[in-house]
DNA sequence: ACGACTTTGGATCGCCGATCCAACCATGGC
DNA sequence: GCCATGGTTGGATCGGCGATCCAAAGTCGT
């Protein structure tokens, strides 16, 4: 006999809610009974707004994405603004990890649109030829999916199981360190860089790498 | 009362069978209790031999990444090499969608550490600088795992409900072409491309576009 | 040949996504 | 002002999943 709602759910408030379960727990965070008590509802009212869990799921993400490509500047210099959005879209997948594994998962919906379309506006402000134009912008944004879906896996580990990022990369660092060097020449060498490295930094150097091929075919 | 099994169970034929599951019917078809079915036997004898089911989807990925890299013939040219192995990845992942799916969401497992070992030594041998060293094979990487999990995304999707690949590039490209090119002027002018794109041809341009960059770095 | 240890098969548990239906309520025709 | 109608809501329920557990069956050392 518990009271009705009189707020009206809708699909708006249950995308939001769905965000932050993910956030706070995960993506095991988000299931459909946990969203049921956060919302105090019944799965009737939340399937009555959202198809299934892949519709909530995408959903969520298409809103993050939407909101950091909107919310990026764009600059004068067409080189500068894409490393701006390379690293915005590097933030927020940072910051939601799920957003990361979904989108190297779900092709074509509206969040994978959106970073093409910035992507390749900018690539063409930048003088890439109409031949090579549609060729780079796929191989940046994929690019930028490996690293989200890598960021999203670490991520995962060290949500349960691993204390901090340091000392887990420090252990994977020891493990590649212990490797037979004549198996292993590149992985046992660059075992330091790993401890080391800063992975914003390095998702910068890629971009860099990427947009210095592309200068070269220009 | 169903006699019991006499040729050994061992974790290879389990982690084999798992591989033949999941290129028969997709990730999804990878149960328990589908194993117990074609192994003939129990829960028990399987988990015997296998931690989980991550443990198993990771023996397999493991295995079928060290046949592609074993398989490949270094030649003499470093880039001609490094070229052949981003392609066998490519075609192997091609081959089983599932991997892709997996190397884009397990970091740290022999799969991944046998594509740096591999992508480094070739980068090192083409005379990369050792401070780009690191970078450079984390770019690399991280394009094909891209690719691989977008590759992984399209064959399922083609795997149930649409029809041929062909038919479905259309279907994308169609909507693309009838976004409002004011706000969409990218994706709007490269829809023909996405119609007659070639996966495999599209991907060899992005490992070049890399490796580019990185000959700019050198 | 007997006991300790390994391997096997299947019953069972708790949780999941999804479906279904009865109860509910705002709205509009009369 | 009232009731029929159709868009919402809440929760019982279903089948399937990964995982656990245990008794039975095999294997091997002594």
């Amino acid at each position: 006999m518990a009271k009705r709602r009189t707020d009206g759910l809708s699909r708006e408030v249950i995308v939001k809610a769905a965000a932050e379960l993910l956030d706070d727990g995960g993506e095991a965070a988000l299931t459909f009974r946990a969203l049921t008590t956060r919302l105090s509802t019944g799965y009737g009212a939340i399937y009555h707004h959202v198809a299934n869990k892949s519709d909530l799921l995408a959903a969520a993400t298409d809103d993050v994405i939407a909101d950091v490509l909107t919310g990026v500047v764009v600059t004068g210099d067409p080189l500068e603004a894409l490393r701006t959005v390379a690293l915005g879209l590097f933030d927020a997948i940072d910051a939601h990890p799920w957003v990361g594994a979904q989108l190297s998962r779900e092709p074509w919906r509206p969040a994978l649109l959106e970073i093409y379309e910035s992507t390749g506006r900018l690539l063409d402000a930048l003088g890439v030829p109409e031949q090579a134009l549609f060729d780079a912008a796929g191989a940046l944004v994929n690019y930028v999916l490996g690293v989200a879906g890598q960021n999203a896996a670490n991520a995962r580990v060290l949500a349960f199981g691993e204390a901090d990022r340091t000392a887990f990369l420090a252990k994977v660092a020891a493990q590649w360190a212990e490797l037979d060097p004549a198996r292993y020449p590149f992985v046992h060498r660059v075992s330091t860089r790993l401890r080391e490295h800063d992975d914003r930094a390095q998702f910068l150097a890629g971009v860099d790498i990427f947009l210095a091929g592309i200068a070269a075919l220009r």
